[in-house]
DNA sequence: GAAATTGTTCATTTTGATTTGAACAATATA
DNA sequence: TATATTGTTCAAATCAAAATGAACAATTTC
């Protein structure tokens, strides 16, 4: 049984996501997997899609009971590859955000943030690949040098192809 | 000091990656983590594209110092994907396996085996959320779905472009 | 049939990424 | 100036994915 020294404190609303916030997240959650994006991060974005009005830190961790840590950090990175954006909210303190929806620019911020820094190691790569295969030379090695280039190249090709699309 | 009892066992051989394989082993698995692939994959197929002849299992083990179970789960992972396939090697009782080069090949392998269920399940997600959504509808949410829509039609496009750039 | 070889499975352990939460700085309010 | 609010940072805890390794089944060789 309940000790009388403890009061029931309902402090305030216990903020429930509604079923359609819930569906939305999740939705994100699952693509994140795909991305290789980490959970909290498809959260807050998900959570900023559905929500009508900007939402400050302490509105998305208190609905996403996150840690105010990972609310933050998943702020930056999301404000760093563009898929949200500050608001201005009169009257209030601190900041605001929503989300960013263009898709071009989604593709873009996360192409940016994840996936250039391989491609620009790409030339490096292939460099000290090709060094060490000079040691130990073979027809094999030559072919297989060519083909990782040909790769190289086809992937330069495709990816500004899809900004086009996707934009 | 040695003691005695403890005579040096050099068994055989300890297989050494030469630094070609290790160049090239690390090209694929740095490229695995943007593909949300395990290390593991990653090294086996790197060793299997940079060999000039067919593997085993116990090749594969063996050089690149891995448990026999991740290779035994690691080479069944690739072959649903079809990025490697197993070649007939006369006199030898067990499996051998080469590595697929075909960027299409590896690219619809990929697909299929990690992509193609998140996009089917887009239906399913889509009518769950408008479902949702009816309970509590607004202006809003209709046009957010909307906007899912249209980011569910335009991968449906895209997808099969890339298939013939690449192929 | 016994022993060796090959490969799979799966319960446990390990690893590395993610998350937490407390300390802290910065700014606003009173 | 003291207090409250807002947001960041980072060491430590947590957790899920991956790797291990031993047990097992299925072959094959002797």
């Amino acid at each position: 049984m309940q000790p009388a020294t403890e009061p029931p404190i309902p402090k305030s609303t216990p903020p429930e996501l509604s079923p359609v916030e819930v569906e939305v997240i999740d939705l994100f959650v699952n693509a994140a997997k795909l991305l290789a994006l980490p959970k909290s991060v498809a959260e807050i974005y998900g959570l900023l899609f559905i929500s009508p009005e900007p939402c400050s830190l302490d509105d998305l961790v208190t609905k996403l009971r996150m840690s105010k840590g990972s609310g933050s950090q998943g702020i930056r990175l999301l404000r760093t590859m563009g898929a949200i954006q500050s608001v201005y909210v009169p009257g209030s303190r601190c900041d605001h955000f929503a989300a960013v929806t263009e898709l071009r620019k989604l593709v873009s911020g996360y192409f940016r943030g994840q996936v250039q820094e391989h491609l620009d190691n790409g030339d490096v790569r292939l460099q000290r690949i090709t060094e060490a295969a000079n040691e130990d030379s073979s027809e094999f090695y030559e072919q297989r040098i060519e083909k990782l280039e040909q790769w190289y190249g086809r992937a330069q090709t495709l990816l500004p192809m899809a900004q086009k699309i996707l934009g």
